[in-house]
DNA sequence: GGTTCATATGACCGTCAAGGCATATGAGAG
DNA sequence: CTCTCATATGCCTTGACGGTCATATGAACC
């Protein structure tokens, strides 16, 4: 299970990151939020907490989880090389675009009289 | 296979999106550049391709694989929502570091005379 | 102490995907 | 048409991961 890649692989994990990145919460509000059971999450928070992905703490009998940064920062920084691409791609879909308006106004121009 | 996350979950399969990002590459390039055997590349790059992650091009008998930027847009979107969340969290650490330096600074002029 | 609530752990099972090897396809050269 | 180069596909084995169920830990309250 070793990269962060791989955690974010699982759509249960990824339901649980992006529960927390609304604000912290317990094993149980979790549980319930998401409607899966609690070994479960559990077991997910687990591997999340040894990949780094949250930590937890004690308060009174339940574990309050929250996020933290690094992991989820590491995999917004092996995008970073692709993001030059394709915002590439986007500029030329753009002036492809433009192109085509100049084209259909000439055509409606030529479609009027 | 559904989603593009599981998709990058596996290392070859980045290793030559990685090496897509600086230009396209036929499939004996790839062979040799990451020293993977070929029915390995052929494999990954179908994957690849089902996902949306790359298209090819047949150029005689070579086929030249290049990236298609939608599947890494869509993860990039997904990350989005945790951005806030570093973001705030470096500015605390610059925050604290920056009290650190105030602190360093009275403890230095403590210490000299 | 015992009981209950909140969470964690362990064992078992099914699934699914990656790697390796052999082989198929298919274009081009002779 | 045949041979070869470039790539794709099928089959099989193996290992890992997630789900479920049962159970353990452990704090709080009586």
């Amino acid at each position: 299970m070793e990269s962060s890649f791989a955690i974010i692989a699982e759509p249960n994990r990824r339901s649980i990151l992006s529960l927390l990145a609304s604000s912290e919460r317990s094993v149980g509000e979790i549980e319930r939020r998401l409607r899966m059971p609690q070994t479960s999450v559990s077991k997910h928070l687990r591997v999340l907490r040894e990949a780094g992905f949250v930590e937890a703490r004690v308060e009174a009998r339940r574990r309050v989880y929250r996020l933290r940064p690094e992991p989820l920062m590491e995999i917004d920084a092996w995008l970073a090389p692709f993001r030059r691409f394709w915002t590439a791609h986007i500029d030329a879909l753009e002036r492809h675009l433009d192109r085509m308006e100049q084209t259909s106004k000439k055509g409606r121009s030529d479609e009027k009289p």
